[in-house]
DNA sequence: CCTCTGTGTTTTGTTGACAAAAGCAAGGTG
DNA sequence: CACCTTGCTTTTGTCAACAAAACACAGAGG
């Protein structure tokens, strides 16, 4: 079909949006940074010294600030600045809680809504994660991107717009701006690839209860593993 | 204690917080707005159009627009302008699966941490609902706006920072968009009522659980009354 | 010695103008 | 006759200057 060619070149060459808006910019910017710690939590920082910081203007920044205010990631004063958010232990496991029912449902959706290719492609994301785990002894980041990148394809599976928007979207990055200060615990890795099979089996099967239910226990393993890992007294905030 | 007087009044003067900012106030009449209807979904609307629509510049407008955005009330394309988010009645149903869980954990934790003053608040406000429901026979918007009512009174009273945020910020917001357009069924007022008052009595007896289930089953029976609507053909979307 | 007040400085909020990209329409071409 | 191209118009994205509010410090008074 030749004829069309002129109109496929226009979209493939809409298709590669390089650098959307400068505003999408130093929100991208601004969230990883506060996602790793490079802004600490409850520092005060001025507009002008993230401009010179990332290279943009205030009206740019002022939008991307908004959106993070929105968030949750950062709270703004009126005249007196902004501060990134800092978030007590108490307020990370509630977190958890929250991510535990949100997560069971988009597990029991996942269950019904996935395709069979979107499960096999989930089989072979812990496949590689496994393998991952073997090779890197110990090394938790690994795992840790795994666990999002699990947590990632079930999520969009669930074919729940809000649901995966507001677990990408809001409690995730929250969530992790801990990862980054929080190693997971020795044996965790491994028990948390087993439930995550359990789960993925569950999905196989078309069993949308079950995977909620090994869903949030998953969750709440994961949140006890953090507070143990507190009143070890091994964090500080 | 004539020496604080100073301090009392300044605080006083600050705790009434007028207008904020302009990009505060445009934020609020955009949502506003959008809820009402009054900026119908899907329309796509101009940056200009809504300065001087508001009475307010592009700068303090563009904040909020990014606001919006973030909190999925409206979508942007860049270089394309914005227009108001349509929710399909699939995605409505969707976001009451949300509710359910995340209000049934609402529930739970406020029968675990509500004060007996706030649990006292909220059984004065079911009674003057009753009162409405029986004065404004039939008048839906008392109904309405009540089950707002406690429905808010739940997600703050879990003590749950990020869970009434989402609850309040994101969720409702969206809700209440279909709530303009989609009366409530005829006896659904008072059975509504009724699964209040139950859901009270569990927090008041500090039984989590049951108020946890109580909850998820009252959003569920709400979520059925909008599928049977739909499938009588009752909505226009 | 502490507290209150006043001024100066810094930082935020706002505004208007400028530049760039997308949509639209008309004309040319296969 | 249909399609692509090209230029114009509108609208969005960006920038730099202006105004206002808050913080900090210093000085005076109790």
């Amino acid at each position: 079909m030749p004829e069309i060619t002129g109109l496929l070149l226009t979209k493939m060459i809409e298709a590669v949006p390089q650098t959307q808006t400068r505003a999408d910019e130093a929100f991208d910017c601004l969230q990883t940074a506060i996602v790793k710690g490079e802004l600490a939590p409850g520092e005060k920082i001025g507009e002008l010294e993230l401009c010179q910081r990332f290279q943009l203007t205030r009206g740019p920044l002022r939008e991307a600030l908004g959106r993070l205010e929105s968030r949750g990631l950062l709270v703004r004063r009126p005249h007196a600045g902004v501060k990134v958010v800092s978030v007590s232990t108490e307020e990370l496991l509630e977190l958890y809680r929250i991510r535990e029912v949100m997560e069971g449902l988009a597990a029991r959706q996942a269950a019904e809504r996935m395709t069979d290719e979107e499960v096999a492609g989930l089989q072979a994301t812990l496949d590689s994660h496994e393998a991952m785990i073997e090779k890197a002894q110990g090394q938790a980041y690994y795992q840790a991107e795994g666990d999002y990148d699990f947590h990632h394809r079930i999520a969009t599976g669930s074919r729940n717009t809000k649901l995966a928007q507001m677990l990408l979207g809001d409690l995730y990055y929250m969530v992790r701006m801990y990862r980054y200060r929080l190693s997971t615990s020795a044996g965790r890795p491994h028990r948390a690839l087993g439930e995550h099979r359990r789960i993925v089996e569950a999905i196989a099967q078309r069993d949308g209860e079950l995977a909620e239910f090994l869903m949030k226990r998953h969750i709440n393993a994961a949140r006890r593993n953090i507070e143990q890992k507190i009143e070890e007294g091994l964090l500080s905030f």
